[in-house]
DNA sequence: TCAAATAATGCAAGCGCTTGCATTTTGCGG
DNA sequence: CCGCAAAATGCAAGCGCTTGCATTATTTGA
């Protein structure tokens, strides 16, 4: 193991002439340091080029200043925003962020956590509930502070800086109602190892079972690609008891779905009214624009990084943090003209 | 420095009765260990929760198993598919990421890249060229590998993945002049600090040079928003020069050129053209479907990882990687009528 | 069956830093 | 100018793991 030699806190101490305590202690806590001696080493640190080696300093002190985010994947804007905001807090307080994804996988996400706790991850970032029970056995195992985002609950044992997906996908679902529309089709995401999807199909049936004559006329489960959208929404307009109004679990299904009808000659709003889930930069630029709930993101990010800095600080009785995910009124949705 | 006690190699060395060297074998050189050994040992690590302390192995072996990516913004999808590829190689390889985020601002950069340095990056995934001089004396001098991603260059002492924007936008443009396009704006990114925005400009200023007869009737600039992108193709379509095509630095601001036009009734592509820049799922669900430049996202992600991981395992002569960035042809590009 | 070759394991010296406690220096009031 | 409290600094013992070399066990070939 041929180490490129680099300078040691020893070489410093001895060009500052001061032992190795000092020099540490300059770095960690300047102000227990003599102005004079501290200009000594700041000096000798800049000639030298030093750098603490991260491997002595982390074994000494059991401390990474990293904590990890494990999300499903980073290829789609819907957890863009959120990761940017968990990092920029995270950056503020001088601690790093580590990433990986699981592609939806609970074995997959197991697996990076574990590498993650292997990698120094002091804590971490989750998404939502649905998780492998190992997952969950290796995290209290290690007494490693967490935070699940992008969903709620009032559980007092587990933090969370999220909102209620189900409630979410009620209340948008109620306005559609509102409208006046009685049959409804949902697009939804694959339900299976993700709570956020299962809710939110759960929070459309069961805004429409409070209507009476409302009814759901069907459900198709979509992965989170355009394409997957376009072929649901084909699906759903070729049934012969076509919807007035389409839920879709995700703005990019939302997105592609408003697309498709169009190609098919079909007109959003006025034949059929499209509503998203996301809020991202899809929703703004289809035509006509998506009307969708708006998930907050940045302020997700935001609370969960800092609950994960204040619980690694120490603090107890922290408390989870719930957002509204109100819906965003486009062009997409309009009472249904038959 | 009260630790929570978590077992160490000492306690699975004593349950599996062998020496900490066995075990730390067992782990780090599985077939340099019979197998009965190895069947102890799991037994031991097993039933102890034992998993190794990152600082110990860290100090002892001098290698983190990290690098780290420093891309100008998350929130964009403009590098998630890149970095999401990035991640799948490096994780494959068990290699973990640490993320951090700029904002195109070159102090950040360093201050960031410094950060993960202290926080045991071993090599770096950087975004373009212009960079902060000190940047590059830092990298230097800790040796540290790293490759250059979103732009090209034929220099041999630097590691590239990536495409030629100039190129990229140069034979765009090419293509719009070659459906009769004479007057023609552009929608270019903030190009202080970014060489990619610069290279696409130049690249759309040099093909427009070939044609004697076209100019370049305007040039703004903007964030890569889609609030800017709007005012920018307001601000051209106000002009009494009105272009027939519209050259955008990206997507973003393509797709809401197009719903700014389609707002001020000016059809597109009939009145003008656009033309975006990343092929993201924007350019795809806008009406009409934006011409765009692909820019090959996962290839440079996955091809950065493979090179990074080479250098880290000590090839040498590793060579750059150019990938080619066609314009797919799409909706919103076509013949002037005019 | 035995020596030689090979595989498996153990020993122990670090890796570079932090930190509790001891010691020295400085500052200040009298 | 002295004595004392407070501030600054030094000492040295780890932190948990890896690895070169030495030692012991096992296999192989004649």
């Amino acid at each position: 193991m041929q180490r490129v030699s680099q300078p040691t806190i020893d070489d410093v101490a001895r060009l500052a002439g001061v032992s190795t305590a000092t020099i540490s202690r300059a770095i960690n806590m300047p102000d227990r340091v003599a102005k004079t001696t501290r200009d000594k080493i700041e000096q000798a640190i800049e000639t030298l080029g030093y750098m603490p080696n991260f491997g002595g300093r982390l074994l000494a002190s059991n401390r990474t200043n990293t904590v990890a985010a494990v999300i499903p994947t980073m290829s789609n804007a819907m957890f863009a925003s959120g990761v940017q905001a968990f990092q920029e807090v995270l950056a503020g307080a001088g601690v790093n962020l580590l990433i990986a994804s699981t592609g939806y996988d609970p074995d997959e996400e197991y697996r990076q956590i574990r590498a993650l706790m292997a990698n120094g991850a002091e804590g971490f970032l989750l998404i939502g509930k649905d998780r492998a029970e190992t997952t969950h056995a290796l995290l209290k195992k290690r007494d490693i502070p967490y935070v699940t985002t992008w969903c709620f609950a009032n559980d007092p044992d587990q933090l969370y800086a999220g909102f209620d997906n189900e409630k979410a996908a009620f209340d948008a679902t109620r306005q559609v109602l509102l409208r006046g529309h009685r049959r409804i089709a949902m697009i939804a995401g694959i339900t299976a190892h993700n709570d956020r999807a299962r809710d939110r199909a759960t929070g459309v049936t069961a805004a429409i079972a409070t209507q009476p004559e409302a009814r759901l006329v069907q459900v198709i489960e979509a992965r989170y690609r355009l394409e997957a959208g376009a072929e649901a929404m084909e699906a759903i307009l070729s049934s012969d008891d076509r919807p007035t109004a389409v839920m879709c679990g995700s703005d990019v299904l939302a997105a592609a779905a408003i697309v498709r009808a169009s190609e098919l000659g079909v007109r959003v709003p006025q034949d059929i009214s499209v509503v998203g889930f996301d809020d991202i930069g899809l929703a703004r630029v289809v035509a006509p624009a998506l009307t969708t709930v708006r998930v907050p993101q940045t302020d997700m990010g935001q609370a969960a990084a800092r609950l994960l800095l204040a619980r690694r600080a120490g603090e107890v009785g922290l408390k989870s943090q719930q957002f509204e995910a109100p819906l965003i009124l486009r062009g997409s949705l309009a009472a249904p003209c038959d």
